[in-house]
DNA sequence: GGTTGTATGTAAAGGAGCTCTACTAACAAA
DNA sequence: TTTGTTAGTAGAGCTCCTTTACATACAACC
């Protein structure tokens, strides 16, 4: 008595790619689900009438007039006249996205010495730039530091700012509390939250090398499946976007491979153990290393250094299949004999389909990755956006 | 003019942790979320009262009890009587999945030589195992081969059959395609659709070692958030699930492990490559190297083979932080000085926050895992329950 | 120049899904 | 017996999307 029930148990429907549905929706989630799924298609679609909406989205075009009205009102949308050009039927309107109507605060706390900042438009534009010296402060005076230096970039900014997005080195849970960051002297500070209620609008906090993979994403040319970001700069960290999503990691230490080992017996690293990556991959390392060589023996040691570099990112190209490794830093050092050897390395020593299937390339944010990823933490936590 | 517009910016409700909202969601879509959420709490937590249910979700008595009506309906849940024990207020009337009411066909293909099934009820445990000698069938002869199989399996089930789920080698896209899997001469085989079409039920395919992942996430004591499982076999293989949700990678190939190259001027492998993982860490190739060797040589042979892959997986370990590996294989081979050694490179080779977080385990389900992860593929396909 | 066909956007009615409030039922403890 | 607590259900109401119908605006065609 074997009989199918297909007819009896429904189909689930999945929402999301995930397995385990976690969480109750209610109809007011479906409903800012699909408000962020309109301002995404605007987002990365720019201007659109109505039924195109509708037609990319699969609502019916009465809901997507309603809910356009909806951020129409909010001031994210506007109209924007007829659409150009000739063909039958009633002409478009064309909607788009309000992007300058509204900015965004972002503040890169990567570098040792200075606090870099930036106001920005919702497009991840920069309209203005600060810098701020650190001047040796950690602890609660770099957090006060901070805090003055995000309200004088509030002050700075010419349209009413929909959050503010801090990229931090060290370990930053999902809340944004940084739970271990040795260089600032910070453990355990809920800095999303203190800033928050300091500043009084959403501020989001993570990880630095974490969102440039964000910018990178977002605002770059990465694809959209499985792509992982390398920055490399006094230290070295990663971001992983899998199928849209940001990696956390089970301790939300997730691309922090700077200090994993890939030269036995190596140099000693500030970490106090010996071998790790950023002992020859981080802009100083490298920059001591060539120093005084000629163009070939400096491209020898850079081509070296990619070569440990793809050993260590073989096995991690073929857990994930991943599509694309982008890398940021100087392009002097890194763009050329090292990526090449480095893309080299991990197609030789990867299956076939796995190694084809991978691209390497140069960021394309240069130094504003952080602050563009920042940005698009508050577009993604803000507006659904991204 | 610097404003503050969280009032007017209504903040992004998220449906899931991804980032992208990438289809519009209807009411319907809620109310399947939240169906497969109550069952999802009645599959892990066991008989429940509705107001328990309704404490657990956050959604109201009224539509818990409204849902639980539906899966009565269904036939996929049942009342079991009054809560035993004597508490203050309305004696609870517990309702619980009905796990043997309905059944789960699963199909192992890892196995060159023979065909491995199971009839499963929904709880996961094998009511009727079955094997079929593959006898060199290839391609479309192993197509029929496995069809036929597959109808005796139905044949020996002894309750309506929710699904078949099919674990297969090679690369195995979402839709159930098999897009290459040389071994069993099959290159963009719509096996799924083929074979959900002859069946007349649903049939989900997928890589066996990625599924053996969802098996052990599942049913054996795996953590929620980063967990690698890696199937040691004829060959290697992992699985990867991150807060629930398989890793698939770019072109459906994630966990490919097998052939990444560990040893530098290594043993030549099947694939035409040197040094491959799996030239080293299959169980034919460790069988090999420890034939005849005293306990001691095979332990140290062992353990050189844990620390390869503990090098190997390091980076890996660091990228995704992972909370845990399981390894599934024969534990004669591989639990004790071969796992040891693994464990301890890894974390010899990582920051202390990434290796201190991470633990190291055998598989719980043996030589059905792969069998259990083809149930869990029918369970989260068609119940929505994982 | 009128007619036809096509396309955009809106209005009104309807159904699905959840919540809130209010109620009954059933028990323990005082 | 009274009081307090908990479980489950009924009915009204709100939100959100769809379906159907309609007004609007243009091109193409005779």
């Amino acid at each position: 008595m074997t009989t199918a029930v297909t007819g009896s148990v429904a189909p689930a429907r999945r929402l999301s790619s995930g397995l385990r549905p976690t969480a109750k929706v209610l109809p007011e989630h479906a409903r800012a689900h699909n408000r962020s799924l309109v301002l995404q298609h605007l987002f990365h679609g720019g201007p659109t009438s109505r039924a195109d909406l509708a037609r990319a989205t699969g609502l019916t075009r009465v809901t997507i007039s309603d809910l356009v009205a909806d951020l129409i009102e909010e001031g994210l949308v506007e109209e924007l006249g007829v659409r150009p050009g000739q063909r039958v039927g009633k002409p478009a309107i064309l909607v788009g996205m309000r992007t300058t109507a509204h900015q965004i605060v972002s503040v890169d706390l990567t570098d040792d010495a200075v606090l870099r900042g930036a106001v920005l438009t919702l497009a991840g534009d920069i309209v203005e730039r600060r810098q701020c010296a650190v001047d040796g402060r950690a602890g609660d005076e770099l957090i006060e530091l901070l805090l003055r230096f995000t309200r004088s970039l509030l002050a700075a900014a010419s349209a009413p700012v929909v959050g503010v997005g801090v990229g931090s080195p060290g370990i930053v849970d999902a809340a944004g509390t940084v739970l271990e960051a040795p260089n600032r002297r910070w453990y355990n500070v809920p800095l999303a939250a203190h800033l928050t209620g300091r500043l009084g609008l959403p501020v989001h906090v993570a990880n630095d090398a974490n969102i440039a993979a964000l910018g990178e994403f977002t605002f770059g040319a990465a694809s959209d499946t499985a792509v992982l970001v390398l920055t490399v700069g006094e230290g070295v960290g990663a971001g992983i976007v899998l199928d849209g999503a940001r990696v956390r990691g089970h301790g939300d230490a997730a691309g922090e491979l700077g200090h994993v080992t890939v030269v036995d017996h190596g140099r000693r690293c500030a970490c106090g153990r010996t071998g790790c990556l950023e002992t020859v991959l981080s802009v100083p390392a490298l920059r001591r290393a060539i120093d005084g060589l000629d163009r070939q023996d400096s491209d020898a040691h850079l081509a070296s250094v990619g070569r440990v570099l793809g050993i260590a990112l073989a096995p991690v190209v073929s857990a994930l299949n991943l599509a694309e490794i982008v890398v940021a830093g100087p392009a002097d050092l890194l763009d050329g004999a090292l990526c090449e050897a480095a893309l080299d390395t991990i197609r030789e020593r990867t299956m076939p389909v796995i190694g084809a299937g991978l691209a390497l390339r140069m960021a394309t944010l240069d130094e504003d990755v952080v602050l563009a990823g920042a940005a698009v933490l508050v577009l993604s936590g803000q507006l659904g956006v991204s």
